[in-house]
DNA sequence: CTGTTAGCGCATTCAC
DNA sequence: GTGAATGCGCTAACAG
């Protein structure tokens, strides 16, 4: 950004006071006309682009808000994404964007970054305590955290116990008698609270207080040794809840590769709806999570908060994951068809 | 960001001059340990942050780069980004992100919004002609543009033309003797490239000047209404070219319907490898266009043009898209096993 | 080594 | 209506 061309170019083509320049730039309704068509001639003339760290500096306005996420992988991230871009772009505002990988003193440097160039804040730190960020998000800030509360501050959450009780509901009902869970990562707190309500749930509609657990990581890699490890012994299982799509996806696969017949043999239930639980082969019974939602309302809460500031923060809102019914948990059902879906290429 | 502490708060704090307490805290050598020690302490003491807009008004640096991409759908964004990022974050630099819907003018207000908060750009617009960037580019700018060129800019583009050669190759080499093609919207650069490839190509190799077109948009119901509307009216098609992989699966869901085998009476090819791909029943053939690779590479690149200012810039950078073979172009092969994946949850 | 002065580019008092 | 002066928070150039 070397020497461009600055409001007191403008000013001095045009013959008027930098103060004047700005007015009549800025809309003011005090300039007089034949000034305001002087200044903006000038300002085409001379392309003039407004140097907007210098007005921020200058009206305490940033025009951004700042979005912290985890690890900047898979659907979750540009889903969100997504949600929050297309709320904001509607008023005008931009997306800071900082990625970190968990750890806590990146999230620390993730957030100090944010200082003095954002009005607001977006925060999902799945892997740092509440207490952190209560500590370390700067006071007067604005801010919304997603999935993972904090002190003070508005919060926003997928409800991941309530959704794996569903699952497991929902297999107990079509009839699976023994189950078993892949878990995400033993770090991640929706992975936690995924294996928990799995945990809660076959304990009280199975009576089983001990239920097969592989630990995975979210890959698919993952639920394809969860679904091999199976497989070789297989122990009476007929229903598998996987902690995400992508490890339902890969253990299907294994299944398919031994012969096992799905929704037959073995039931399989995800959690997500990632576009791929669609086209998986059986389509993938999942527990959908609205992710860009979510952004959308984390927007729509940010914003109020920057507008009304010193509110105390609504309760959290929880988001409940809805159940989507496929292939992989019921017979009748055939072939799937979807309405959203997703482009890719520009 | 209200009233947070200042580095005047601190110098007060500290019994020192601003200037110190600015030369302490950024680690300058000229300063007296004892001194560096206090400010520290009172900086500490008083959880200052730095302004960083403040700062990068007066060094003339921001340390964040900027990112302008066309709609933030699917795949392609999030990986483009994640591309970039994980070579930003690498360097200390954060990510302002700006969208626009194709749109010109959309266009222009992204490159303004810009102006003054970031080092360098990287530009991806698919949708306005290369001088409409040349113009709209501030000339003392760094900037990378991607799939798009513009005049005196760094480039780097997907050779979506290439790629779709190789695909008519690989059908025809595989045994197909009539194509048809899905292609993309009709206003995107990409899709057109790859129609033109596509043309070319039956015209090569199988005489063909008058192909099968159907007309889509990228989305994967417009696959499956093409394979509908092909599955109707046959005309002795053996084998597909899809514009880009959502459309292919899209398209694969409608043949299964009708009962057509894959890759037995129909062949089948998509673009872009994005995970779905793999996971399709058959897992689809595709020419795989290494997105963050690409992401990482215009980061690289616009660094070395914000580190050598007003260098000229080096020729175009030209990616071909790797042909993965699977099966539904191959008989052969039963099952897919995928090294790099992709997880999403949190 | 340290404090004082000036300035980044802009919006906004406050006088005229 | 318009211009001159002031300050946003910070760093850099200049004295001491």
């Amino acid at each position: 950004m070397a020497a461009a061309t600055t409001i007191r170019d403008v000013a001095r083509a045009a013959g008027v006071s930098v103060a004047s320049a700005s007015r009549a730039l800025n809309g003011h309704r005090n300039v007089a006309d034949a000034m305001r068509a002087r200044v903006k001639e000038a300002a085409r003339a001379l392309d003039y682009v407004p140097h907007l760290g210098a007005r921020s500096l200058s009206t305490r306005q940033t025009g951004t808000i700042g979005v912290v996420l985890p690890d900047l992988f898979g659907e979750f991230f540009s889903e969100m994404i997504r949600g929050i871009d297309s709320a904001a772009h509607r008023q005008g505002l931009q997306l800071l964007l900082s990625n970190m990988h968990g750890d806590a003193r990146e999230t620390e440097v993730a957030l100090r970054a944010m200082r003095g160039r954002v009005d607001g804040l977006i925060v999902m730190s799945p892997n740092v305590g509440p207490d952190f960020l209560a500590r370390h998000l700067p006071e007067a800030l604005p801010a919304v955290v997603v999935n993972g509360g904090a002190e003070g501050r508005s919060c926003i959450a997928v409800d991941s116990y309530a959704g794996a009780r569903a699952a497991v509901a929902h297999l107990v009902e079509r009839g699976a008698r023994k189950l078993a869970h892949i878990a995400g990562p033993a770090d991640n707190a929706d992975a936690q609270e995924r294996l928990r309500g799995f945990r809660d749930g076959a304990a009280d509609l199975l009576g089983d207080d001990d239920p097969i657990i592989f630990q995975g990581d979210f890959q698919d890699e993952s639920g394809r040794a969860a679904g091999t490890a199976l497989v070789e012994r297989r122990r009476g299982v007929d229903g598998i809840f996987a902690g995400n799509d992508m490890m339902a996806v890969g253990c299907l696969d294994a299944l398919a590769d031994a012969g096992v017949a799905v929704p037959g043999e073995m039931m399989m239930v995800g959690f997500d709806d990632v576009p791929i639980a669609r086209y998986a082969r059986p389509a993938l019974t999942t527990m959908r999570v609205a992710i860009a939602d979510i952004g959308r309302r984390a927007f729509e809460r940010l914003q109020a908060s920057i507008e009304a500031p010193g509110q105390p923060p609504e309760p959290t809102e929880r988001v409940i994951p809805e159940l989507i019914l496929r292939a992989s948990t019921d017979r009748a059902i055939t072939s799937d068809r979807p309405s959203r879906t997703q482009g890719r290429t520009p």
